[in-house]
DNA sequence: TCTATTATTGATCGATCATTCAATATATAA
DNA sequence: TTATATATTGAATGATCGATCAATAATAGA
């Protein structure tokens, strides 16, 4: 009984995505937006609200993609710790000069720092993305824990929050366009520190 | 033979500072610095060219006090690794809800990650900040194992990038609120990885 | 006091900001 | 085909952006 939508909206998120990513929230005006999702203004506003609704929603699907990345990558790996070291030696090896990443900072780590004092909301979101980040991973440091791969006394949640501190260093880190090796050893280094966590030194 | 000014350079700059370093580049408008500053738009001009200018001037300022500051507090403890230890111990303490700092993030960092797509100059003047940062910790640590308190095999480079984003991830961490005890134990968990670079282990 | 020099002011500039909406286009149901 | 419903367009909105500059104020030397 109606017009179907030109446009997918996954499709656009994800384009909002690669903009909001690389140039964050004010970086980004709706002129550059316009152009990056191939819409007219009316069309945005009419499937996304406004600006802040445009970016939560691209910040939502940032963080629900991280998610499943993140989870393919531990699958891969009997070993809890095991995973998490590997998926810090791949942090590092992805912040390449040649990687086509929008950024190499984490996006939801860049809202946090700009939005804190300006743009409350997003701020909000950006907080309890990494609330929740910061309680999977508690869980899985938990199971590791339990399987005997951990010591006894390890404080997961710590060590969680230690864990997501690295790869918030490490990504930072990233933006300095650093060699591919000092990255790769930066990695090498951050994955070094899980081994004192395990059992038996 | 002329009027002389009515505002120091600064006094105006650590307003600046102080608005920047909460806002990001992007998130302060002239009206907010003419405010901040209690200057009119005639007289910033005058005395910083323009918004970049001040910026500039502005995160300049912040990485000199904040080398000033870090040098303090190293200069207090015989041992450099102590010291390192106690600067984490420090950042990490003074991340409480009513420290009164624009900011929990550092400023150079958030600079940064802000500005990489944006404005390039204001990241290659951040870049090459925490570059000097890289190379002043560097040589304190080849001090330090020069004196025997690292093991001889250290990488005194490499040490000195994790010690970097360790900072780099302990204060975006800062802005997630935590409770002032869960930044005190990241602290202390990033100044126990130190432990693992000590002569003897 | 007079003159030269510099600082400050604040109205104003064109550009760009996010957003709106009447007009138009396209699809489905009848 | 016709009527209905939704999608798209793009010019236009008022607000705010960073920046300018002529007018005014204040200080110094003569």
């Amino acid at each position: 009984m109606a017009r179907q939508a030109r446009y997918d909206r996954k499709t656009a998120l994800d384009k909002a995505v690669g903009l909001f990513w690389a140039k964050g929230y004010h970086g980004s005006s709706m002129k550059q937006i316009e152009q990056a999702l191939d819409m007219r203004p009316g069309s945005i506003y009419a499937t996304f609200g406004n600006k802040d609704g445009l970016f939560t929603e691209a910040l939502a699907s940032y963080a629900e993609q991280g998610g499943r990345e993140m989870a393919a990558h531990l699958a891969q790996y009997d070993s809890v710790i095991d995973g998490l070291q590997s998926y810090l030696r791949h942090i590092a090896g992805s912040c390449t000069p040649e990687s086509q990443s929008p950024s190499q900072a984490c996006m939801i780590v860049k809202t946090l720092l700009e939005a804190s004092n300006t743009h409350t909301m997003l701020a909000e979101q950006a907080n309890s993305i990494l609330a929740a980040i910061e309680h999977s991973l508690t869980d899985l440091l938990n199971q590791a824990r339990s399987r005997g791969e951990l010591a006894p006394t390890v404080d997961c949640e710590r060590l969680a929050r230690l864990f997501q501190a690295q790869i918030m260093g490490l990504r930072a880190m990233g933006e300095r366009h650093l060699t591919p090796q000092t990255m790769q050893h930066l990695g090498d280094d951050m994955a070094a520190i899980l081994d004192g966590y395990r059992i038996h030194h």
